[in-house]
DNA sequence: ACGACACTGAACCGATTGGTGCAATGACGG
DNA sequence: CCGTCATTGCACCAATCGGTTCAGTGTCGT
């Protein structure tokens, strides 16, 4: 009973925020705490309006919270957990291996829970 | 600073063929066994061109491995573990709880030099 | 009040994406 | 050999993406 399928735009959007290497960068500097814009685009060569871009994607997919603060715009890692990502991705390991076993002719718990 | 990521195309690829709730239904379907095309089509109401086209993105993330047997493709799960995609989300989960350790932290200290 | 500073909005650009339709190509069945 | 069937290659399309520049807007320091 794994409710591996969420709202698909949610999943939609942690993925292709995941996407990219840049916005994983993003995320594992602020794992090391708050920064601005400015300060993230920085170590990327990049400029503000890019970051700004990138920052909004992530923002979009729950990933990272920001705040107005002066005239900086402060950025931290936000709400969402990864949990769902997670547990998609486990139910897939599950499907690869069920796979292994070679026997395909299992009854299939999942089947009706799209 | 960021030795946690592998070959960041690889995840590239494997976090954006995840990014498409089309192809995420597709793993799905062939954790229950082997499919062609044309039976992967046929659900999405897609073309057989359109869903070439998932396959061969699925087929480059190394999710899903194809060969043409007679007239028709045999697609069936591939290689790839998405150990690396799940190793990356563990990571970022840990960065989400040292954040809140972080924020423990800081309250202990401003407590202790007031 | 003034200038520097940090960001933002808008317009733009080339590349990629998700999809289509149409014309091969190659395998099967008779 | 012939017709059908499954797939594929190619050209095309609109939308999105990752990035830029340039011109604001609002805030800070003096």
């Amino acid at each position: 009973m794994v409710n591996h399928m969420v709202q698909h735009d949610t999943l939609d959007r942690i993925y292709s925020a995941l996407a990219d290497s840049t916005r994983r960068d993003i995320l594992t500097r602020l794992g090391d705490g708050p920064a601005s814009i400015g300060e993230l685009a920085e170590p990327h060569g990049m400029t503000l309006t890019g970051m700004t871009k990138h920052v909004r994607v992530l923002e979009d997919a729950g990933l990272v919270r920001t705040e107005k603060v002066g005239r900086s715009r402060q950025c931290r890692l936000g709400e969402e957990r990864l949990d769902d990502a997670m547990a998609w991705i486990s139910f897939y390991q599950r499907l690869w291996e069920r796979r292994l076993d070679g026997l395909e002719a299992y009854f299939t718990l999942q089947k009706g829970t799209d």
